[in-house]
DNA sequence: GTCTATACGCGGATAGAC
DNA sequence: GTCTATCCGCGTATAGAC
């Protein structure tokens, strides 16, 4: 069950290649033989190690997702006060989606492509206990608020960003620091912590 | 130049079937044979049309993205107070990612895989406006602040909360009214003007 | 402006040798 | 476990008739 990325099994290989070429076009734009020429093999040794695309690409989903959150829970349930886990909770997950392009770019990618099974997936496997963990910590910070919605406007605000990158580099305005995970991160936790700050029961009510 | 989406010319019944089949499956995931078949002709007729391919793709997009943000500064220099006009943005924009789902997803998928024509296009002739009439609007509400980056702030969390809709769904908490733009509008709204108040000159000097 | 017919390479996938 | 060889349908695109 151990995924160690640093082996290099032809399995391995495969999915590692496999992965960086569906983040960058999509299953629809990757052929068998692309795959095959990345890995080093042919095209018909690719199905000695899986059954067909639509497996291989299930596979890579869950080598590229698996184990990619297991450092959330330390950094959520640290001791320290609310405030700085909850910026460091901010810059985790920027960090993450800034520096791993391929996790960015195929997690972008199964919210369009994905069927019913693969975000069930996605959902169950890999996103319910970090999900669980953050709403904690929002209910902490906006007791009584809504810490689902709040959550997801969070995790919703930083991938956010980042998804426009193409489109905000061209835009007016726009300065390096804005692609600096640390930097951002700091704008996001001082922005969300002093709205959230009145946030908790009010709106339970009146919505 | 006036694109009327009630037109039915060929071409136009071409671009708007096409926008739709582009949107759910990708460039790559769309034969020209499907958009024949979906338009009511045969291959060999859209060639008549469109030179191939990815001219009618760059087409889509013209007929996709254009003049669909017409409405903005007329929400955003309206003569009300500054808060009702950041509702109204906030709400306007909700709603525009929530229903146009064609729109939505056209947008994401130009994110993931546009190239540097394409993302200048869309960045220049779409946003460009758009982008800089939100910018005035957040200087206003946070004088010296970096309205580049809250303007970005303020699409990406809304453009983010729909954009986990799919796993969003499944997640523990969730709640119909987080599907309904107008409500969602109203929590981002109230998150955003909290966080802003406090943010203006502040982090210019910080950072 | 749309059709039929067709070219031809690329797509996923398999058989069977080594 | 990987190869060569091959199948065949689907992909984009064109020629030329109506």
């Amino acid at each position: 069950m151990s995924v160690d990325s640093a082996q290099s099994t032809t399995r391995d290989i495969i999915l590692r290649e496999t992965a960086a070429l569906f983040a960058m076009d999509g299953y629809a734009g990757v052929s068998m033989r692309d795959i095959a020429t990345a890995a080093g093999i042919t095209p018909a040794a690719l199905y000695h190690h899986f059954r067909d695309k639509s497996a291989l690409y299930r596979a890579t989903m869950e080598y590229a997702f698996g184990s990619k959150l297991v450092e959330l829970p330390s950094i959520i349930f640290a001791e320290a006060p609310i405030e700085d886990r909850f910026a460091a909770f901010v810059e985790w997950f920027s960090e993450l989606v800034a520096t791993d392009v391929v996790y960015a770019r195929l997690l972008q990618r199964e919210m369009l492509d994905g069927d019913e099974d693969r975000i069930r997936y996605l959902t169950e496997e890999v996103f319910r206990e970090p999900f669980k963990q953050t709403m904690a910590m929002m209910e902490e910070i906006a007791p009584g608020g809504d810490a689902h919605q709040l959550t997801i406007f969070a995790f919703g605000m930083i991938f956010g960003h980042f998804a426009f990158t193409p489109t905000r580099r061209l835009q007016h305005g726009y300065k390096p620091k804005h692609d600096d995970p640390k930097k951002v991160a700091k704008s996001v936790t001082q922005l969300l912590l002093n709205g959230l700050k009145t946030f908790s029961v009010v709106d339970a009510e009146a919505q």
